[in-house]
DNA sequence: ACATGTGAACTGCTTCACAGCG
DNA sequence: CGCTGTGAAGCAGTTCACATGT
């Protein structure tokens, strides 16, 4: 299979949003057309994203919305659960353990640290909030997807110490990058990129603003 | 001025930071080509980048790191305080408004908002959390960026209102894309996305990860 | 000699347009 | 006839490579 661009994968994790919604609605069919509104893309856009794994609709007809549900999520690796763990017990782990989202879609977070000996052993969203230096040599079965959640400075040497390991993805919320072997996947979130994005967009008027 | 690509935008923001770093350190010239290293990008990118804005640099030496620092928050808009509210008195709202860098870079929050009339009233972080259906009725003055941190369902009512009031920019939360007119700026975060682009990569494990 | 600034080449994502099939 | 699936065209962002300035 040939390699998938990012923003391909991103636009199927919103298909398939959308599909869940009109499933719960109880609509069986959808277009390229209705999809692509939804998701303010363009109907060949969304043929063309589906097109690289395969050939899911019907010509005249549309596409079955349970099927391509079930496809999406396939394709996504939905069709498991993920251990996670969240390292950095403060505002944003919090955050992201209580999101609903989280493991409704079979994201399951079995472990969540922290080096602060004030937080560790507390309980923490029904957790309890484990030795960051225990990690990889605890009780805690090795977990997929690492998501780290401490101050920036601290960022780099988690990662390190989670790739060592054997974590295999992390979703990182330091505004630092991070930099890992090419067989782990990061996700950088920042925030603060995303203000200045908008700030950038507010003095600069002219320029049209992207609704993604 | 042309229209600069959003990628060349967040990569401002990575480089500002970096800026910052080796300002701390006492560092006063970059190469085009220590700033990539940081980034995770190359050397033309970097002056590529920069070239959009001016020539900032001296052939044969680099950039003065105060300076070039000092070009990028003009650019970016940070050179003066932007009013930002945040609508929804969740988790989510509360990791937001305690995030450091927040206030650090110029982005005041000077409201919270929300709808259930068990937390409006309450003290929240500092900031008494109001009724959103005061909003732009009551005495705060119109904020420039609005963050919307309300479930999915709600969050195209929030930006409608927002809308309505005056506000340009806002950062959403929701996983739902919001559809605002064409002189309004929208960045989501969305975070199913992010994970189960994570999700693609560990069942995709050929296609490689992709560190940003 | 060294590192910037930039036109030109390249790469890859998006859009177009239409053949194909229900 | 309607809507999918897709090769081809178009476009935007990245990389190359070198002329330019110190």
């Amino acid at each position: 299979m040939k390699r998938i661009a990012e923003s391909t994968v991103r636009r199927l994790s919103l298909y398939l949003r959308f599909l869940e919604e009109f499933e719960a609605r109880g609509q069986v069919t959808v277009s390229s057309e209705e999809l692509a509104q939804q998701g303010g893309t363009t109907s060949a856009q969304v043929r063309k994203d589906l097109s690289f794994f395969g050939s899911f609709g019907k010509r005249g007809l549309g596409y079955s919305v349970p099927e391509l549900a079930s496809q999406l999520r396939e394709i996504l690796g939905l069709g498991r659960k993920w251990r996670v763990v969240v390292v950095g017990a403060g505002k944003i782990g919090a955050a992201l353990v209580q999101y609903r989202g989280f493991r409704q879609r079979g994201f399951d977070v079995v472990a969540v640290y922290d080096n602060d000996p004030r937080v560790i052993g507390h309980k923490w969203n029904g957790l309890v909030v484990r030795d960051v230096r225990g990690f990889g040599t605890d009780e805690v079965q090795r977990p997929d997807i690492a998501v780290v959640a401490v101050p920036a400075e601290q960022a780099q040497a988690v990662a390190d110490l989670v790739v060592r390991h054997g974590v295999k993805a992390i979703l990182n919320f330091a505004s630092a990058p991070l930099t890992v072997p090419d067989d782990v996947a990061v996700k950088t979130v920042n925030m603060a990129m995303e203000l200045e994005t908008l700030s950038y967009s507010l003095v600069n008027r002219d320029v049209e603003s992207d609704d993604d």
